[in-house]
DNA sequence: CTAACAGCGTTACTCGGTTCACAGCTGCCC
DNA sequence: GGGCAGCTGTGAACCGAGTAACGCTGTTAG
């Protein structure tokens, strides 16, 4: 009745680890270290020990009990496990702030995705943002099927949501980061993850105190 | 060894369903509704309709065989369950696009929480933006102080997230919305919500194939 | 040399959250 | 009026994620 997630068999929570593994890996590789225990990797993530270990087990990859784990080769394993497939195209709708401050993440620092802008406000578009190129909404989904991309991020108001996201569905998007306080009714085959900052801020708020 | 949550005995998730029932059923009396069926609110959040009948029953609520919940009585118990004390001061620092997108949304989306925002450039500060005040960010401790603010939101680039949340924290804040794509690392009674954009980008990549 | 130590890999278990299944109730239709 | 349909409330089963516990290996100190 809530099949919003066609996991793929794998765990939603291990993809985030992954995720953040690979990120403070990469740091620590940055700053000249060549290995890491698994309990300093846990602790830079807020994460157990064992965690960290059984995550890497499910991988399949082993680390060496006297140094623990070599970083270049564990963020081979994670690039290959996460399917590190080059760059990925990404259609962002809306260049409000919202919008510019994940284009601008984008850009700066995470160069592995590489945004496409659109807007429906003429103002805002045909021209470039943080060296993007933002089109009017009326060229989305002919650009979308050009470019072949996959994935979307809705930075729209909440009454828009809905309507933009089918857009993107229909021009062949099939992963969707909303960030729009409305759920979404999308195709079960699309993959939605939903942003909620007035959730995340209520949640806050409740356990503060 | 990863204690980030005093639960306070509550689920987080329990939270997040709530604060999105509550939503829901706003929108759903603004639009004439009178009352509601466990299966509609379920389908409006993308849950199942036992799980709302246990959310609710957990919060002693009772709705009537025939017509379901009623929603302005459930809405009472949610605002009390959620411990809707009015207004919510809340400290957010970094008036960058992400700082002034949660700015405007919490102005006029959600009048509830009363932000007070801080920055390190004068340029910025000093002003008023979105009909809040913008002060220069020597400022932030003496006016959490007076305010007596709990709830902060960190809007700085990654590499300041560290220390502003410290001085946060030293200030009195006990609960943290951090968007910087860092581990905070502060005293256990401070809850910690972060929304790691980057992550939740590579969540919907990876399951988007 | 060997004994203590530290870290990894793995299995078994625990625990919390979700779902199943069913009982109870109420209105409706024949 | 009696059965039927549809909803709620809830004990019990289920499931999965995380954790504890333990064996193994290599390293170091005495």
């Amino acid at each position: 009745m809530a099949p919003a997630t066609k996991n793929r068999g794998v765990s939603p929570r291990l993809v985030e680890r992954l995720s953040l593994y690979r990120r403070v890996l990469q740091q620590a590789g940055a700053a000249g270290a060549r290995a890491t225990y698994s309990h300093e990797l846990a602790a830079a993530c807020r994460v157990s020990a064992v965690q960290v270990r059984r995550d890497l087990m499910t991988l399949g990859h082993s680390g060496s009990t006297t140094s623990g784990y070599e970083i270049q080769p564990l963020l081979s394993v994670i690039d290959a496990y996460l399917g590190d497939t080059g760059s990925v195209p990404v259609a962002l709708v809306g260049i409000g702030h919202l919008g510019r401050a994940v284009l601008a993440f984008l850009c700066w620092r995470h160069p592995r995705f590489v945004p496409v802008a659109f807007d429906r406000d003429p103002r805002l578009t045909e021209r470039v943002l943080d060296g993007v190129w933002c089109f009017p909404i009326d060229r989305m989904a002919d650009a979308i099927r050009e470019q072949h991309i996959r994935v979307g991020v809705v930075c729209v108001p909440a009454p828009e949501a809905q309507r933009v996201s089918e857009q993107l569905v229909t021009a062949g998007v099939t992963g969707i980061l909303n960030f729009a306080p409305v759920t979404l009714f999308l195709p079960n085959h699309v993959f939605v993850e939903t942003i909620d900052i007035s959730v995340a801020l209520e949640k806050v708020a409740f356990f503060t105190r």
